[in-house]
DNA sequence: CACTTTAAGTCAGCGTTGTTGACATTCCAA
DNA sequence: TTGGAATGTCAACAACGCTGACTTAAAGTG
């Protein structure tokens, strides 16, 4: 009954793909490897006071060198209070340098310092080890496959901003 | 440099897909999917005064009823005193049994009462119906791919809980 | 039987990271 | 120039990880 949708048969194409059973291992996977995907950052910023917020602070921060508080707030999708708190300490501790805007001297625009690359390139270089891996292993079509879906589960706002950072890299 | 492992051809196959910034996108498109894949449950429990760690263990004590404090603590991968909080607010408000074993009567085994389902139901309908959409945007061909590479992702000891909970259920 | 180990639960305390509410500063437009 | 919107900051609280110390009960072992 649960199944019914995905017991029938589309254009001579099968959809037991979509069984519960199988969207089940899916959310389970999900759980299982998001815990490894983070579990390398953590064991490097566990001891060091930091943790997963200061991480995707640090790498966002790096991958767009200048952006405001407000644009750092949407990608990461956390209250400002919540992202006020990390920022501090990591610009107390002369990892993140918050300038104040040129044009609108209400904004904050926030740069790495040396310190804070030299952390970044330390936590991206584990996270990627991790995943060169995983994808080394499987092969390029599974790694497109892998994008497919992750791009596909996201909340079409996110699925905004994922794209917005490619296009800025190229 | 970084890619000097990624600009090479091995075999004739190209590398390309693993060079830095790829696997830059694949972080990121795990951290804004991760938010999408949590995003429903999270909606439903807010004002319960319930969150994610008690979705979890509703999701895994559905899977496998009867299953033991021990086990569960395994699985979940948290401290016995984080999981026994969660546990015992779902105990008091009549969403978990928890039965003292017959042969070993030190252990506990758990199960969801019917209150517990129906919660089970509401959340995993949501999440599954988020990936059921998904899948069925980008084929079976993607959803393999996006398994293989979730499973390469997992530490062994995640892995081997994964394969586990997979053959338990056929 | 005495001893050790194991499973489970409890209590106290702490750290990270979410949340809301109140507030200061700055810009802009009526 | 004044009022509202935008930006960022500070304070307090809740959820949920963690450690450490402890108790209880039962199982296994000499």
């Amino acid at each position: 009954m649960a199944d019914a949708s995905a017991s029938q048969v589309l254009g001579g194409e099968s959809l037991l793909y979509l069984t519960d059973e199988q969207l089940r291992q899916g959310i389970e996977a999900m759980f299982f490897a998001y815990r490894g995907f983070t579990a390398d950052p953590d064991r490097i910023l566990q001891g060091l006071s930091y943790g997963r917020a200061h991480h995707r602070a640090i790498h966002f921060i790096h991958c767009a060198p200048g952006t405001t508080v407000n644009n750092l707030l949407n990608i990461l999708g956390v209250t400002k209070q919540s992202l006020n708190r990390v920022l501090r300490t990591l610009v107390e501790d002369g990892l993140v340098e918050s300038r104040v805007g040129r044009a609108d001297k209400r904004e904050r625009h926030l740069y790495l310092t040396e310190a804070g690359d030299a952390l970044e390139k330390q936590l991206s270089d584990a996270q990627r080890a991790r995943m060169r891996a995983a994808y080394r292993q499987v092969g390029p079509e599974a790694v497109a496959g892998f994008k497919q879906v992750l791009e596909a589960m996201m909340d079409p706002e996110m699925q905004r901003q994922y794209q917005k950072l490619r296009e800025n890299r190229g």
